[in-house]
DNA sequence: ACAGGATTCTGAACGCGTTCGAAATCCTGC
DNA sequence: GCAGGATTTCGAACGCGTTCAGAATCCTGT
């Protein structure tokens, strides 16, 4: 997509606002979506009328790409929509492709707050998950429609927006700290070694992306297929972690446990460089 | 991506070519990419020349999108290269993407027949399946830079291209045909039960999609670090095959096959619709 | 108050994918 | 050989995302 003009080579959009060099262990909590962070806007905001500006302009493409659409919308009727010209929605966002993670990032924060009041009643592992990620489906409704371009740029390894190839992509780290509560928050947490917990909130948000996959392609009202497939979905995830105890397995868990350390988790969010 | 212009309403190219009611059991080999198939172009090859000009087009496409990348290639620089006009080109390939698919059937067509043969000494489920796999980072070594496209059409579920969403992408056809070589070839089969065996196939495609998604963002020189993971991880995927056939698992199991035979493989080609 | 630098804003212009009406060419049946 | 329809080819034109050189505005320090 994109790609018109001569290919620039945007990628990590500099971002000297946040944590800068957030190091290997991701553990800090990640802030609200402030409005900087890695957004790819240019400078950082420098007044609050600049502040203002962007925000604007956010907004109006949100609504915009809710109203008609994502390619519909163009970068000319989001300007003319917020009362600037184009060339100042480019100099706070320096592509379309930018205008989307604003949309996503708010969305996962949002997603994280609703399902940690939701599942707050249950100790239950498999019951937590399933209203984790049924709050997913739930926060994610009304984009349904766009949702393919969300999923485009995910996929897109060329993309620092991206939440395979970007570590401090603020939605990645919500949404696996989510998880890490999920977990937490469950009697199953201190029956499992340290070691698995360490891992199990990467493999978790793994496992809502593979249902963000199916969403995406999902086209039964409501998404009630997705929904079902989660509901028949997460008691078998349950199950297996609740088995990986037992002493059959331990060569088989011994080994995934080490594929998953060596292979997965290094790979998301540090872009298998070098 | 593409979306310029007023949305058309692509979507299925009509294909009044090849097999254009499957109906359900997806059986059928799928015969080399002939040409036409669901392939994107506009009516269906008249005549030889005709035929010819199609080829020279995408063979020319290809060369392009091999020395300079996808989106650096430009339909002008495709049509004038090929000697034709833009408008020609458009009148075989109604849009640009539907060029990759033809160097994609290509490239999945090769692959099916190279790990064929290089598997054919053994009867080991584990190193047939490695070696399948293996083959088909073999294959695509030469494309990997530019292969983040193919993933971004693949991800897309308003595209006709996703082999996730149409069955008859003659891509995943070819693939599913080869597990179930991979499978039927090796001392595992005989073991399981008939209806495993008829899910395998298609539940070994996906374990391929989740290593080409590892192998797009790998950046490592010659892709290792995706070869590595293979090499780590198919012994694994052997070794479950193998424990499911224990009387502890059996529950487990067989709630693993029915999500699989209700969620997973109808979805899959079918798109989620109704 | 004011020079001068940084920040913010502007809109014309560029290159791209794609469309479309019309021209050129090919194929029939006579 | 030829009318007339289908197929194929053409290239100007459209709307889009994006860029850029400069204008406008804001913020200092004096």
């Amino acid at each position: 997509m994109s790609g018109n003009g001569q290919q620039r080579t945007r990628q990590h959009p500099v971002g000297t606002g946040g944590a800068k060099d957030a190091g290997d262990s991701a553990e800090q909590a990640p802030g609200l979506p402030t409005s900087g962070e890695l957004a790819g806007g240019r400078a950082q905001p420098k007044t609050d009328k600049s502040e203002a500006t962007r925000a604007l302009i956010l907004e109006t493409a949100m609504r915009l790409f809710q109203e008609r659409g994502y390619e519909k919308t163009t970068m000319r009727a989001i300007a003319s929509e917020a009362g600037v010209s184009v060339g100042s929605a480019y100099y706070y966002f320096s592509a379309k492709e930018f205008l989307i993670q604003g949309f996503y990032d708010q969305m996962t924060y949002e997603h994280a707050a609703d399902a940690k009041a939701r599942m707050a009643h249950t100790r239950d592992f498999a019951e937590r998950l399933q209203i984790a990620i049924g709050s997913w489906i739930d926060t994610a409704a009304p984009y349904h429609e766009f949702s393919a371009q969300f999923f485009r740029t995910a996929a897109d390894p060329t993309s620092s927006l991206s939440p395979f190839s970007n570590e401090s992509h603020p939605a990645r780290a919500t949404a696996v700290e989510l998880f890490r509560d999920v977990l937490q928050g469950s009697e199953l947490a201190p029956k499992l070694d340290a070691e698995l917990v360490e891992l199990l909130p990467d493999v978790l948000w793994l496992h809502l992306m593979v249902v963000v996959l199916y969403w995406v392609f999902d086209r039964t009202p409501d998404t009630e297929r997705t929904r079902e497939f989660v509901r028949r979905s997460t008691p078998l995830v349950a199950r297996l972690i609740n088995l990986s105890r037992y002493r059959v397995f331990r060569p088989l868990v011994r080994d995934a446990k080490g594929l998953i350390q060596d292979f997965v988790l290094p790979s998301i969010g540090k872009t298998i460089v070098k």
